[in-house]
DNA sequence: ACCTGAACACCGTTCAAGT
DNA sequence: ACCTGAACACCGTTCAAGT
């Protein structure tokens, strides 16, 4: 009557598969808890099975990665000034990076070339040449706005730590060392965990990036 | 004649040490190849010793992230327009960064509170504080500049990986399918690597920052 | 008090075996 | 071809023992 150790019908696995059932498990249980063990078990297989569409861990990461990415779509529209093209651009980005929290951690640990999603950096690159920024001028204003959202994403995103942590220690604070933290306390801990918090340092940039494009009006901000 | 297993003298270890230790072993030879045994051998003593100074592995972590930070001096004066300040605070933040390519690792994976080092964010929202900011837009600003040093970091400092994997990848992407992608390999890839880069995206913002504190002269830069 | 060695429950991965 | 189980060399950590 007990049914034992039922053998796993002989396509049950592939590539995409692994790829999906592990950055889930990443997401919600984190990075640290995916074992080719218990990614077997989540699949219901044995974790040897893994190994015959997979050579390492690594390779593991690196197709959860992709698999992550891949959900990307790039929407920018080819209406409106270049400003709000990359905006946009920016924000579905980081966005994407926002809903799997795994995500930045394998980004950061592993690149993926120099240029993360490919067809999103593609796309920005476009508007930012459409708009008359020089080569060299375009290439930097890319990376940029790639690092600041990489790295907006990764201080903000959920870690081994639940958030709270942040904010008790920030009250924890000696006043009298800390003055300016101390005062500012209710205003940073908002900002910290705001949603919008990365599309005013987005507005900052686009607004530096403006201004450098019309040196003529405002000679004051060019570098 | 053979001298084995001599047993270390009474107080070789303590929790400075042993961070000290455990951060060069990462800077040189990556996060992964930090085990307990491996910091044991490079201190010559028996894994267990560790564990009288320190309760888990995370623990050592935490005292490593704690030991790259305090080197971190906070040098900018209270000479000069708040940009320039600003500009210093940011760049010795990231100078300090990148000297120790594991910190950025560290301090993505486990945040310390939420703002990285204390004493560079008290003087940084001090000079915002000064020049005029509202505390909701200095703590905008200061966690902006924040994750931007981040993700600029973390983009930019070696993985596990060499280098040159960015660059060749790079340039093997097809041309057709990525031709402003292709058009612009070369100053994508210089900027990639180049030092300055970071210095180039802290100016946008410090130009935003700029044109927000002065609404009246260029309106049509707010927010 | 602080360093040590043996042991335990894990982990990624190899190898030979099943179907 | 693809899934499986036993085994190996690792890992972090507990426990009892040395000095």
């Amino acid at each position: 009557m007990i049914q034992r150790k039922a053998r796993a019908p002989r396509h049950t696995l592939d590539r995409a598969t692994i790829a999906a059932a592990a950055l889930e498990l990443m997401d919600t249980d984190g990075i640290r808890s995916l074992t080719i063990r218990s990614l077997a078990a989540r699949l219901s297989v044995a974790p040897m099975a893994l190994y015959n569409h997979v050579r390492t861990k690594e390779e593991i990461l690196d197709a959860a990665r992709e698999h992550g990415l891949a959900r990307l779509s790039v929407s920018a529209g080819t209406e409106g000034p270049w400003w709000d093209r990359i905006r946009e651009i920016n924000l579905a980005f980081h966005h994407a990076l926002r809903e799997h929290p795994s995500l930045v951690g394998l980004l950061v640990a592993r690149p993926l070339g120099g240029n993360a999603p490919i067809d999103a950096a593609e796309a920005q690159l476009r508007v930012l040449v459409e708009a008359g920024f020089a080569p060299d001028d375009a290439a930097r204003a890319h990376l940029t706005l790639l690092h600041y959202a990489i790295g907006s994403a990764a201080w903000t995103s959920p870690r081994v730590e639940p958030q709270a942590v942040g904010r008790e220690l920030l009250e924890r604070l000696p006043a009298e060392r800390y003055p300016t933290f101390a005062a500012l306390a209710a205003p940073l801990a908002e900002a910290s965990y705001d949603p919008k918090q990365y599309a005013y340092g987005l507005d900052l940039l686009l607004a530096g990036l403006r201004a450098a494009t019309t040196p003529s009006t405002h000679p004051d901000l060019r570098k």
